[in-house]
DNA sequence: TTTATAAAGATAGTATTACTATTATTTAAA
DNA sequence: TTTAAATAATAGTAATACTATCTTTATAAA
């Protein structure tokens, strides 16, 4: 497929210091950053250990992200551009406003399953994180700073691109924004309770089968605006 | 009011070392880490900064709590029971479930308002500190552990409760419990939306005026399950 | 081919965090 | 009044979250 080799996802550059993209040392940081956030939790994430796990140094780590926060704001970032582009080519030649929104459900429910590129991220791993790990990019004392720096622009966009769909089908629907930062945030929110808190939630995740987080998103979300 | 005196909240004695209700000291590591907490966030606080509030020390702060993390779980604990007992109480003659239902939604959206005893905890320094820091409870490797040791029976609880309540309304639901976590966890990101990324949301929080959030909420439940 | 320069590595150092341990002092109960 | 429990005071450790400096290596323009 033609987009493989062209497909780059535009990052803010106030995200980080020097862009990884550009060097071997950037895109390893980026690729064993994913494996070991996701493999310690973020809490437990250093520097140190990432710069260890690719034989360089903490100090060559901070030349490209101010900390492990903006690392974590980079790659949710990355995530939801990335989930806007996967939407957009999946639903490109979809014109019943209706239908799409439903695969766009589907896309944000199990967006692995979907992943057309072969960029070098481990879209499992990146998922988990942004199950576990991508509210505390926004849960922190700088989220008011990080917002005006636009770092939450990609998040931002995609809500948008969605809630203009959901007025499309429900043009007098007042709570657009609400219903899908509500339906984006819930996708990951019930995996984890499935995995975790099993109790909080009917829905049931196994061998990546996520038919039934579909179908609660789904229900809720047409519920709502029909 | 006769409850003022005799409501006490029984918390799980796997969260503390030394039960912080029995003591003077164990109160103001409460009552002001609440303060700090919210003041810092949960990231810069730390023990040191909270003895050095309440002029204690360090060492004597770790003979409550093994560390903030269980501290985070205590307060979160002792909220999600503390609302689980004003929906008690406010709809204790209650009889239809549908109005019972309406009156859980408005006391979750806002339970400050709802405050009914005199216990020494603020508050709404609490409830803002479950807006932006109660997922961090849960959204960590100890998950499992912490589960196990039964530190998020108050949440299921409630949980569960107004899960039945649903069921009541709409025996065929089969999303109960999804459907109420997910209200449950959306009614703290839409204020922390709405004070910080806005245009993830167009319920906006004026004067502690939660008037929209009640009727966003109210809605979408209300058509997932009727 | 030299030379500038940028990136990365090596090393060191600081302040703070997240604890643990020990001893002394105060307080409250038997 | 004795005794025990709680707290304070103090010290110490390993890890974290950085910053600084200096050297080496790769790259590419003069």
């Amino acid at each position: 497929m033609f987009m493989h080799a062209t497909l780059r996802i535009a990052m803010n550059d106030k995200v980080f210091v020097r862009d990884p993209e550009q060097t071997e040392l950037g895109r390893s940081i980026i690729s064993e950053g994913v494996r070991l956030i996701d493999e310690l939790g973020f809490e437990q994430f250093t520097f140190k250990k990432l710069a260890s796990e690719i034989n360089s140094t903490e100090a060559s780590v901070y030349r490209y992200f101010e900390n492990k926060h903006k690392l974590l704001l980079y790659l949710t970032a990355w995530y939801w551009a990335w989930l806007d582009f996967q939407i957009d080519f999946h639903t490109n030649n979809v014109t019943d406003p209706e239908h799409k929104l439903k695969i766009i459900i589907q896309i944000i429910t199990d967006s692995t399953r979907y992943n057309l590129d072969f960029l070098p991220v481990n879209k499992a791993a990146l998922h988990r994180i942004v199950i576990c790990e991508s509210s505390k990019a926004y849960l922190t004392k700088s989220v008011d700073a990080d917002n005006k720096e636009g770092l939450f622009k990609n998040y931002k966009a995609l809500c948008h691109k969605v809630a203009l769909l959901v007025l499309a089908i429900s043009p007098g629907y007042p709570y657009a924004h609400a219903l899908v930062s509500t339906l984006l945030e819930a996708a990951h929110q019930q995996v984890f309770f499935a995995a975790h808190l099993p109790s909080l939630t009917e829905v049931r995740v196994t061998d990546n089968d996520y038919t039934q987080m579909g179908s609660f998103l789904e229900h809720l979300v047409f519920k709502a605006i029909k």
